[in-house]
DNA sequence: TGGACTATCATGGGATTTCATGGGCCGTCA
DNA sequence: TGACGGCCCATGAAATCCCATGATAGTCCA
């Protein structure tokens, strides 16, 4: 299954290479583009990577996609403009542009979150606070992965 | 279909490794990948172990799913961010990562229990303290089973 | 019914491979 | 010529595989 999961930490070394995680890889094996896009996250202060297929993957959704104009233009430019291809060394290992590095905070060690499709890359600090904060927030909730499948499996037992 | 059922005690040898129950591992028997799925609970102090399968039910409920972007998010960072795939070994075991023995206390047994779909992987003591407390709220609400059973029943009849 | 034989399983240790990480060499381009 | 990026190799640690062993439970036959 080829997914990106689980969370891998990682150290950055003088030449700012960084190993990706080898389950990572294996997880973009045997696609043509061997190494990751990286764009920096809307949303927080990391780093987004995907493969380059599923970058495409999402460059057709948007043409397909009723987005205002502005939401295009916003996407186009933040997105696709703002990312960069990596491309793997010999021993899987990428750099990171500066600025990337900057806008996260990386410095000696970068978090590899697999996120299913994607995958956000963290400076271990900020993203341990983010995770407390999300943990907190979905005990608060008292959000129960349990009966989100069992909600799904019925919407789709009543659509079929 | 087979579900996880009762729970068995196993201890953790010095490299970390843990016999995954034979009776769990038929479970899985038969799917693609052979290994479990784990992660921490959001809940208690243990883990969470499903199949790689269920893991995928629960990204497509997660997508056919009406929640909330934030809900979204969080449910993507601390499960799908917090998980790892463990394949078993020759022998069926798995190999618990430190981080995770930890977060669950857990140093020379682990404790499988079965929850139909799922399974928690718990420390003995704190799932023997657990349990009881689970006992006592059980009583003190006098949740009977063969009620609840013949309830089902009596509205089953009632409904055909 | 009881006893022996067998299969399954949990557990342990050693050997091997993978992987992350670091350093060095050699081009290229300024 | 000097800085930088790309490529290759070395190394130690960690994960993985493979085989051995003892215990238990289950089966079969007398």
């Amino acid at each position: 299954m080829a997914v990106f999961l689980s969370t891998y930490v990682n150290k950055v070394d003088r030449k700012g290479r960084v190993s990706v995680p080898a389950e990572f890889r294996k997880v973009l094996a045997g696609q043509s583009y061997q190494g990751v896009v990286v764009h920096k996250s809307l949303h927080y202060s990391a780093l987004e990577g995907c493969s380059a297929e599923h970058m495409e993957q999402l460059s057709d959704s948007l043409e397909t996609s009723d987005l205002s104009n502005e939401d295009y233009e916003l996407i186009e430019t933040t997105i696709f403009g703002g990312s960069i291809q990596l491309p793997f060394d010999g021993e899987g290992r990428i750099v990171l542009p500066q600025h990337f590095c900057e806008f996260a905070g990386i410095t000696e060690e970068a978090a590899f979150v697999g996120r299913r499709k994607t995958f956000q890359i963290w400076e271990p600090g900020a993203l341990a606070a983010h995770e407390s904060g999300m943990r907190d927030k979905a005990r608060s909730r008292d959000i129960s992965l349990s009966k989100i499948i069992a909600k799904a499996s019925a919407m789709r037992g009543a659509a079929s």
